[in-house]
This record gives structure tokens, C-alpha cells and sequence, in this order.
DNA sequence: TATGAATGAGCGTTCATTCAT
DNA sequence: TATGAATGAACGCTCATTCAT
């Protein structure tokens, strides 16, 4: 009668499993999450989720794609089109949003210090992720040093690796500390520095007032 | 008659307990570690757990308090008599060495992420290590402003922050990825980094000129 | 196939499980009872009764509501259409057989007294069964004094109060001593006392004069 | 240094536990109580228990004996030099003021209840204890009727069961209602009863002042 | 006479999973 | 497509008991 009864509800049984699953690992993490929780938040019985996954990993992998997915398909658009410290700046604004968006917050870091040391495909997936994200990073900044924008002589993956770091630690302590952590602030702290780094001479010494170095 | 049967015994039951439950809580995370495998591994039965702790909770404040402990311990030794920037280093390097050490690594992630979003005591005691922990980074930045080290205009609490996140992030890539992320180099390059953008005109020439430095 | 594998199975499981559940607490108490004897008894796992019931309390409160009602009825059909004084003495005969019929006994003496002291809700359940037992007696007491069968100067709650002693002590003796203690005998002893001395002067020496009754 | 640390310790320590025992089983019942519980209200730790006793069992027959003996004790002396009619009146008396006291309630009731059904040795214990004081009560009525006090007729065993039955009945309704029950009353309104009804003709009359009665 | 560490069995409860309907 | 009954293993925890000291 009412093809409507609860909330969250569109009609692909999957897909909505998926998301009610998402906001659960994110809050609880994967293994603070039963599937008892999932079905209840979904308004729906154990079973129905069985029918659509075939394990509580299935589901959580099903999770891990989407979220991975869409985020970057949104660093990528974030960046199209702009000139490579523009996209870095850009980039650090993205995870900002991401981490303090309502429903999203949380999953990423969650999930990806919960399955350290295991060795579950999703791990592996997660990695992948990393790997991915440091690239394109690393890629921008090359672009940038054959654009004459950068210094070339900088380590162009030791700082795509600091970079995600930042973001990993930051997203971290506002998670665990919001009130006395301020995420925004803290990673346009690092790109400015990051830039004023990495800029040719000419900028760096204006601000700097120096001559010599490098 | 044999005073060490098993594996890491030293006779004192409790303190023993919390080393091996320190290395389970790392490696499983808090949830993911049951009480029997902390027994399994001490060669003890559960039982014995309760005798020395109340609860799981219990144990874990214990554990928690100890590694707050010792790694603050470490890291105001390693500062001491020390020069602001080289304390910075320093820091880094103790951090790095810390997270790469045989049995303590990842307690502090793993924990500090999973208790997110919960109310435990022992998460009051994680924000209070970390806000300790920024507030330390901070007062060396001033005192190296103070002694016009560095930059007066620098952000000192926001570069604290950043300094925490670089540590946390680097930490989390290594242990999720240790074959493709190296630790000591992502945190040796944001320290140069951020000396570089700290100190003031003068000093960072005569640094990378070569000669003074020490 | 076999729609009646084991014992005492009639397709309503939660049903089922609540007849078992008082046969045990009858026998055990309710802390004599675990969880696992209740299965075992039904021929099926924990899991199942967690299944119907939420927990072991909620479970003993659907068992003492079930034993409550089904008591009530009894006591309230065998007096309808009863004079005051036959009305007494057929409760006293329900309480006798109710007390020694196969699977019912010992059950809310046993909870009763086991749950003296604590504050869970089943006891104020139970308290209420008394009151309302004491009341119910009394109304009866007072329906003869009104129709002239009993003394006007008599103590209706007193007398009620006295009633549900002797049944309570009765049983409790029964139970601990089957052998040695007669409970119908006891019970028939204390009626014929209370009417005896309820029942006014001419009644009552019409019986005690000889000749009629028997 | 200190002999008296704690509280309730008379340097008896067997005696000092039984009396600590006898205090959390009236509370809690038998099963309730854990041994644990005992050794931390009596201030000495649970192998101290185990040196004056073999087993639990062990301490709750030491228990039982004790108020048991006491019981008797108080039932018999109050008896003393006092005629038949007297004596049932005091009996009475003593039995609620038992269930009122201080620090004996519940413990009778609470044991006997519990060990319905189980064949420790105690049972047998309480099974005597009952046996005996109906005993007693039935030689008191017979006493009464061989002074020609009561009447001849009356069945001195029936009595003495039913005597027994209003003070356990009462006193468990007491336990579980104590507000809204009251055990001297309860207990006077059949020791009145049942004088009414033992005592001859003359008697009565004499009692009650004359022949009018209603 | 007492302590305190430790055991081992058991308890109430949770949970991922299966399956007949 | 979904339900709901049921399983079985594991979990955190309790407790009577033992024993070296």
C-alpha cells in the first residue's frame, strides 16, 4: 500500500542499504556496526539486506566504492581547469567540505585505520585510494615545476605525501576534538606554506626580501 | 619452580597485562580485541584479567595512560636544552621513531579514531594528550619568535596544529601502506618546510649558506 | 517434515518458551534458572529465546503475567454465582489444587520471595496480584457482612490479609515438606475456622448444635 | 597494629562471617550472595573465608544452624511458665517482632524458599526446624485441651499447621509489601481466631465478658 | 591465620549468517 | 523481494574454588 513507509527510502534497495550503511560505519566504524543496526536504520529486516549483499564485508566494500568514488570524482572537478597551485588550494578546500559535510564525515579515516593490519580486499581497495591520491597529487605539482610555476628541484611525491598528510591528520583531530580544532584554518595554513615553498625565487623572494637561495 | 614459563612475563602481573594488551589494541583496535586474546597471548586465563582490572574499559584506560605517558616523556627529553627549530626536529624524529618502534606502534591512531564520537573518559584523555601535545609545539614556536628565531608574524597555534596533523597523517599512511610511504621522509620534509617558512631572513641564509648552524 | 520434533512444541515458539521458562523458574527460582536450561528444556538455542524475548527479565515478566492472569481467571470463575461463604471456600480449593497441579507449582511463591528486596518491575507486578487478591477477599467478606451471612463487627481486611497468609504459608510448607504437610487439610481447617467465626450467632450454633450440615 | 579496622568484627572470625553471611542471604538469598560480597562487608578477602569454611554450602549450613538454634531458643522461652493460651499469643509476638528485627528478617523465609526442590543438606536442615516447631505448637494445644482449657475435639495437628502457616504466609506478604501490610495485626487477628475458636463454651464466654456477643 | 594471584566453568547477551516461506 | 525464526560461535564478565606464600 504505502511504498513509503520510513525514511531514506528510494526505491533501489541497495542503494539506500548502502548509504544507511555508510552513515553507520562512519559513526560506529565497521565493527561498532551490526547489521541488526543497518536494517533497523533502513527499516527493514536482516533478511532483506542478505537478499542485496552477501556478507557484512560485501556491504561494507559496496560502502567503500561508493564513497571512493564519489570523492574523486569531486577533487577532480574541484581541480579542472585550474592552474596547479590554484588546484592545490582548491583540493585542500574539497577535503575541508568533505570532512564537515553532514552525512559523509568520518567513513574515510574510520575505515581506513579500523582495517589496518588486516588484509580484507577493502584494504587493499583503500590503499589503492591513497596510492591514487598521492599521484594526483604529485602530478599537479610536476605540472606546475614544467610550467615554471614551481621550483623544480622540489621532491615532488615527498610533498604529494605530505600533503595527504596534513589533510589525514587534520580531518583526525577535528574529528576527535572539534571545538578546539579548526580544520579550515589549519590546512590553509599548509597550503600557504606549501606555496610559499614551492614558488619560483621571484615570488618567494619578494616576499621574503632575500636574494640568494637556491 | 620456573619463574618464566611463558612469553613476556616479569612478574608483575598487571603491568604485564598492559604491555601485551597495549600490542593487541594496536594491532585489532579496541573492539577488535577480545578479552580472551589478551589472556591467550599472556598466557593466562581471563580470569586473571579481571583480577587486575574491573573491566575491558578498565584496561584499556590503563594501557592508554601509560603510552601518554611515556611518549610525553620522550618527547619533552628530547627537547630538552635544545633550540626551538632543532626541537622541532627533533620532535619529528622522535614521533617517527615511535610509530616505527616494535610493539607500540599505531596504539594512538587506532585508539584516538575509534573512540571518535563516543563519550568514554578515555577519549577526554586522548584530546587531552593532543591538546597538550599542540600546546608544547606552540610554546616552542614562541619562545623561537621570542628569541627572534622566527618569523613574529607566524601563526604560532595554527602552525602547532599543522605540525600535529603532519605527524598524525604521515603516521596513519605509513602503517595503512608501509611499503609505498616512508615516514621519516614525509616528516623531514615538512620540517624543512616549515623552518624554511619560519625563520627569518637572515638566520635561513646563514643555515642553508652553510657553516653556523649549531 | 516433523512438525513436532521435541517436547512441548506448539508452533507458537514464544509461547512455548514461556511455559518452559515457568517450569524452571517454578523449579530453580529465577536466578537457578539460566538461559541455557530454558533451551536446552525447549530443544532449542539461546539464540532463539533471544529471539522472542529481549532479555531474561523480560522474559520471567511475560511468564508472571501469564501465571497472574491465568490465576485470576481461576479464582474469579470458581466464585461466580457463589454465596460469600461458599465463595471462600472454594478459593481456598482453587489455591490447593493450583498448588499441587503438574506444571504450575512453586512458581509465584518462588519468584515472590526470591524477588523480595529488589525493585524490578515483575514485583510490583506481584504486589499488585496480592493487593488485588486481598481485595478481591475482602469484597467477598464484605458482600456477606452486607447480606447479613457474616458478623457486621468483623475486620474485612484483617480477615482478608489472614487468608492470603494461611494459602502463602500453606504452600510454602507444602512445597518444602510434601511429605509431611497436608495442604488441602491445613487449608479446609483454616476456612472452617474463619466461617466459624464469621458466621453469625444462629448460624453458627445451628452447625456447632450438631445435627444438620454433612 | 590495629585489631579493629573494620566494622562488625569481634575477634571470632568464624563467628563474625557467620553472622556477615546471615545478613547478605537475608538480602540477597543464597544464590545472590556471592562469596565475594561476604569477604568485602566482613573486610577480609575471600581465601579468609575459605580458612573457617569448606565450601559456601559450608557457610550457609553454619548459618542456617545458628538462626535456627536462636530461633528455638527465643520460641521456648518466651513459653516458659506461660498456660497454653498465652503461649500461642506470645509465639506469635515473637515471630513478628523476629520478622520486624533489625538485622534477622527475610533469612528464614528466604532460604526456605530457595531450597524447595534441592536436596543439600540444609534443606533437611529447615525441613526439621518446621517439623520441630509444629510439634511444639500442637503440644501446646494439646496441653490446652488436657487442662480442659481448649476443646477436645480439635485437630492439634491441623492447628499447628495452620498456626505455622499464618506466620510464614504473613510474614512473606510482610517482606514483599511492608507498606501496605501489617504482620501484627495480621498475626493477632488469628491468634484471636483461633482462641475463639479452641476455647470451650464457658471459656469463651468468660473471655469476652458474657453471652450477648452480637 | 590470612592474603592474593589464578583457574575454569558458566552466565546473559550479541551477532553474522542461513533458510523455509 | 522480503520476512522472521533459528543457529552457533564468540564476547564481557562473575564466581566458587585452589594454592603458594
Amino acid at each position: 500500500m504505502l511504498p513509503e513507509g520510513r525514511s531514506r527510502r528510494s526505491g533501489d534497495g541497495r542503494r539506500d542499504l548502502t548509504a544507511i550503511a555508510i552513515s553507520c560505519f562512519a559513526r560506529y566504524g565497521y565493527q561498532g556496526t551490526s547489521i541488526d543496526r543497518i536494517a533497523r536504520e533502513a527499516g527493514v529486516t536482516k533478511g532483506a539486506i542478505y537478499h542485496h549483499f552477501r556478507s557484512k564485508e560485501d556491504l561494507l566494500a559496496a560502502a567503500v566504492m561508493d564513497r571512493i568514488g564519489e570523492f574523486e570524482t569531486r577533487v577532480q572537478s574541484a581541480c579542472r581547469a585550474a592552474a596547479p597551485d590554484e588546484s592545490l588550494r582548491r583540493i585542500a578546500e574539497v577535503c575541508a567540505q568533505h570532512a564537515t559535510s553532514e552525512d559523509r564525515p568520518r567513513f574515510a579515516i574510520k575505515l581506513m585505520v579500523e582495517s589496518i593490519e588486516t588484509n580484507d580486499p577493502v584494504v587493499e581497495e583503500m590503499r589503492g585510494m591513497m596510492r591514487r591520491f598521492r599521484a594526483f597529487l604529485r602530478n599537479i605539482i610536476r605540472a606546475g615545476q614544467d610550467g615554471a610555476l614551481f621550483r623544480a628541484d622540489a621532491d615532488a611525491d615527498a610533498l604529494a605525501a605530505l600533503f595527504t598528510s596534513a589533510v589525514i591528520g587534520a580531518e583526525t583531530q577535528f574529528y576527535l576534538d572539534p571545538k578546539r580544532f579548526s580544520l579550515e584554518h589549519t590546512l590553509e595554513t599548509f597550503v600557504d606554506q606549501m606555496l610559499d615553498n614551492l614558488r619560483l625565487a621571484g615570488a618567494a623572494q619578494a616576499r621574503e626580501g632575500g636574494a640568494i637561495r637556491d
